[in-house]
DNA sequence: AAAGATTGAAGCCTCAATCTTC
DNA sequence: GAAGATTGAGGCTTCAATCTTT
């Protein structure tokens, strides 16, 4: 994948502009922006964790049974807070129990349910892999903050709950 | 995929100040939160793409040629302008081409390089989709060019040559 | 009927390997 | 050897269909 010299984005800009259509390039460009840095992030991250064997799906996965009292969320639950859907929550939870990081468990009041339990072996992984996302985290640098709230905009008219 | 009544972006970025990772809280909750915008975009663009059957990268792409003199470009101008990896190029012109939108051609003066060509059929959607994809621009609202700024400082950072 | 989870299929992306041509 | 393009493999995502349990 080669770099041009030039910015992509600002070209295709110019050209919808150019085009006559200006109403639209704004968008677009914003579009293609966003993603653009997507890709670029996920790009970093995913070498990041890659030493740890990990995807970002799976590493938000074993953040978030790290976050609770016993190390334990239904599959569900899972899938809520991270916005996917119930069949990528299976995928990304068959992998990080055939790494044992994680183990399934009959949910004890509702047999339809199953529960993602972390092992030890995945708690372990948790911080040193959060140390070293830190690193792509902090040199993000700007106003974060004010990001995340222009984003939000767009989250919020598309519904979510912002 | 159900959706919770709360926010799981801002909910997450409580638990990560909670647990003492206050440093990554901010970089984090940026990530996640480009994440999450950039799959309610392409979900809602691949709604509106849908009825043409095209998809968000295929509809780049005969954008990008009709922009041209005579709506051909070699493949591998394709990847440098769209920032993809030539694999994806090939595949997306090959639906193209399968779709009668779009048809190959050897390069005259190099016999290595293969140019993607605009046919009728792929013009004349050109137009109707982009005023369909209007409707998703328009609807975004917001300070856009401040955005893409801020996102640009990120790809900045990343090497991009913004 | 509705909810929870899983499976298989299909799309898009990347990478590594390959082939042809410069 | 380097460049342009393609192929095959593997990962992640979604959807539709299915199965079990409530």
């Amino acid at each position: 994948m080669v770099v041009p010299a030039f910015d992509p984005i600002a070209e295709a800009r110019r050209q919808w502009d150019l085009h006559g259509w200006t109403d639209s390039s704004a968008g677009m460009a914003a579009v293609t922006t966003i993603v653009r840095v997507h890709q670029l992030l996920m790009s970093r991250i995913d070498e990041v964790l890659e030493p740890f064997g990990l995807s970002f799906a799976r590493y938000e996965i074993l953040t978030l049974l790290s976050f609770t009292r016993n190390g334990r969320l239904p599959m569900g639950k899972l899938g809520q807070r991270l916005q996917v859907h119930p069949a990528s929550v299976t995928s990304a939870v068959k992998r990080l129990e055939a790494g044992g990081l994680v183990h399934r468990l009959p949910h004890p009041d509702d047999t339809r349910s199953t529960i993602a339990a972390l092992l030890p072996a995945g708690r372990r992984l948790v911080g040193p892999a959060t140390d070293r996302l830190n690193l792509v985290f902090s040199s993000l640098g700007g106003d974060l903050d004010n990001l995340v709230e222009r984003l939000n905009r767009i989250r919020a008219q598309a519904g979510d709950p912002v």
